[in-house]
DNA sequence: AACCGCTGCTTGATTGGTCAAGCAAATATG
DNA sequence: CATATTTGCTTGACCAATCAAGCAGCGGTT
């Protein structure tokens, strides 16, 4: 990368190329579709549903904006923009933080409860038809790890 | 999905948790991760680059907006913003459709064509590097059918 | 105990995309 | 052949994300 002057690098191969074109492809249209589908059935888009859905993995469903933006793969000031638009839907409630006053949880509420609730099997058939499906024969274990590994590599030069 | 009253659907394995997990991560990251890549090494975001490469895959580098925002998985306004930004930059030009006079056609100028020569190196890198290398154990070609499959399915129900 | 830099979060400005409405050319219809 | 409908693309309004700047509270230094 740091050597763009070595000329002519070794082209993909064409499996690789078909690989990389359909990578593409579903990284436009796989979140599109799913946050139609839930919009559709419970308007729940996606970046809020993965909002809620992690703070009711949480002990006492409450989590701070840093942890919660992380988990979410969000900036903080977007996570910040979600959870409002969750509090003025009565889904998430904002509290300041005890151990430190500059900070603050996001906590669920009965209501974000029971939404998630209510939300979760369009989530959970959407995400089935519009990506396991499709891998039936794999080793997913293998396929996870694979992924991980795209997602979190720092560059290597 | 209509039928979002059965109750309890069956709850994922741990391993398609961890693969739907994953994939969201690398759908949020890797599109940044490569366009980062990209801009930091030769100032092309990876929109751009993808009408550019599209173009110049055409016999005579020119394609109608249509079937470009097709192929680059992008609404017409989009494509349409894209091309304005392109043409701005001298790297592509826009003619009226001969045969249609409704239509235009995106063309890939000599200025587009050698910016597309200098970057694609960067963009492969990025890709291998990226994304690529983490999958060598793999069918690619099984896999590559798998996520065109992911990418078009249409709702089964 | 007064300061200084750091941290946690929000806010403002910008960006890159979407959908819906508009316009002009093409095509179908009475 | 006049008019209605459809098509191809652009434009306007909007939206959700980003980055950069701001602000308040924390903690270490002296």
């Amino acid at each position: 990368m740091s050597n763009p002057s070595a000329a002519t690098p070794q082209p993909l191969t064409s499996e690789e190329e078909s690989l990389v074109r359909a990578l593409g492809q579903v990284m436009h249209v796989l979140p599109r579709a799913i946050d139609a589908d839930m919009v559709g059935d419970r308007q729940l888009p996606l970046t809020e549903y993965t909002a809620l859905m992690n703070l009711s993995e949480t002990p006492d469903r409450r989590m701070r904006m840093n942890e919660l933006a992380a988990l979410c793969h969000l900036s903080l000031s977007g996570m910040t923009r979600t959870i409002i638009r969750l509090e003025t839907q009565g889904l998430v409630r904002r509290e300041r933080c005890e151990e430190d006053a500059r900070g603050w949880n996001a906590v669920l509420t009965d209501a974000g409860y029971a939404r998630l609730q209510e939300s979760w099997p369009s989530h959970l058939a959407a995400v089935r038809r519009r990506f396991l499906q499709h891998f039936e024969g794999f080793d997913l274990a293998q396929l996870a790890r694979a992924f991980q590994g795209a997602g979190t590599a720092e560059p290597t030069d």
